[in-house]
DNA sequence: GTAGACTCGATCCATGGTTATCGATATAAA
DNA sequence: TTTATATCGATAACCATGGATCGAGTCTAC
């Protein structure tokens, strides 16, 4: 038996996402990106896992193994250029073609957004944001226009825009989330706490903050638990 | 040879955080939490793990494994009591005790988050704001007095703050979380790109927005460059 | 009252990510 | 030039999480 291990045909076999890296690496490719950014900006131009490691909190195994996912080569007893490294995440990472994005929702969490620049310097662009309330219409917020809501789906597809946002309450969620794939959105990041149904091909991520909270208030719960059963002991 | 296996003192030998419910439960709690108090909303008392997991993309299992972490108990062919699951989480959670916490940083970000109401129905209070600006000295946000940094540390001690919640620039990161931990701050929520070097004992939870950025955008990168090598295929 | 279907709870297995180990290699020092 | 050391890259063991299976119990329908 011949096995073909062409791999101009990848395996691509049943599963459409064969995510050939661990989600957890690639949530940490960006830190090592601010970290070496800081480098470079100091003039370091060599570095190492184990320097990489003890500044971030990682092992130094951990750190070889992530980065090798970005296809950069270290060599022995030098360890990576600082450089090449930044390069090889950002090109690795997509963060040297701009993706433009849809926004939905100026409320406080969404205007926030618009005015964050240092998302351009990722690759995000929010090019305009979109609300229901009347009120907003036609207002300017940090430069970036809001539009209503009903011209999201023809304007997405003429400007072939692939990212949506979506910061609205999470009764809303699900009625936007229907109209950016009516436009023909590829990606929707989510910060509203619902769960979005989506069709199969649709990219979405959430970034719920109540999950943080929840690992947070749990954890100083515990604490205080803890520290009065000590108390109670005593 | 006898084992003692009393429960009551925990076996806790060296390590000093047990977890005792996976991190990825524990983050999904609150799903469960948004889900239930909408059912609970429409006048339904009681669910099953089927409906949880269909209505949430999750197998049933895992939502039954989930919740036992909560301490609920469900009965055979019924299910859970909707409210009690409310209840249980939100125990589990220490959502019913109010953690009260400072925020440094009234910036974009900073500010959205003085706004989030939402955020008092899941036992968090943002009493205060800072920030090094002078001009944004003394003026409210949100109905919240924004302070200079300087009076950060006295003020958290003197009114038992335990949470602090870092929205600055990078560079301030560091320096606020200092402060922080002067001022007995036991739980830090980090909005900034950066790690932070906090004593041992203190918890620090990063929302690192660039990581989701990241997967979004390398997930989208990865789909175009797929898509135009099927079109150089035809 | 009894049979059947459904769900809980517990145990077991599989998958995947993290950590440890080992050989190879390049630099630096002798 | 040679030797020592630090680091990379790869392989292998380990552990946590996710998923599957099975017995037990309860409600419904007949």
């Amino acid at each position: 038996m011949v096995i073909d291990i062409n791999l101009s045909t990848p395996l691509r076999v049943g599963r459409q996402e064969a995510p050939s890296i661990p989600q957890p690496s690639l949530a940490r490719l960006p830190q090592y990106h601010h970290y070496l950014v800081d480098l470079a900006a100091k003039g370091i131009t060599q570095t190492t896992c184990s320097v990489i490691g003890r500044d971030l909190g990682l092992i130094p195994v951990q750190v070889r193994k992530d980065l090798q996912h970005t296809g950069i080569i270290g060599r022995p007893k030098t360890g990576y250029s600082v450089a090449e490294l930044i390069q090889a995440i950002e090109t690795f990472l997509g963060w040297n073609n701009i993706n433009e994005a849809f926004l939905v929702g100026a409320g406080n969490l969404g205007t926030a957004l618009l005015g964050h620049e240092r998302f351009s310097k990722f690759g995000l662009r929010i090019v305009a944001a979109f609300d229901r309330d009347p009120a907003k219409e036609g207002q300017w917020i940090h430069e970036k226009a809001v539009l209503p809501l009903e011209e999201l789906a023809d304007l997405a597809q003429r400007m072939s825009i692939h990212l949506g946002i979506i910061t609205t309450p999470p009764e809303a969620a699900q009625a936007v989330a229907d109209e950016m794939v009516k436009g023909g959105i590829q990606a929707i990041w989510n910060f509203a706490p619902v769960k979005l149904k989506v069709p199969e091909h649709i990219i979405v991520h959430n970034e719920d903050l109540y999950s943080t909270l929840a690992t947070l208030s749990w954890k100083l719960a515990r604490r205080f638990r803890v520290s009065l059963k000590e108390k109670e002991a005593v």
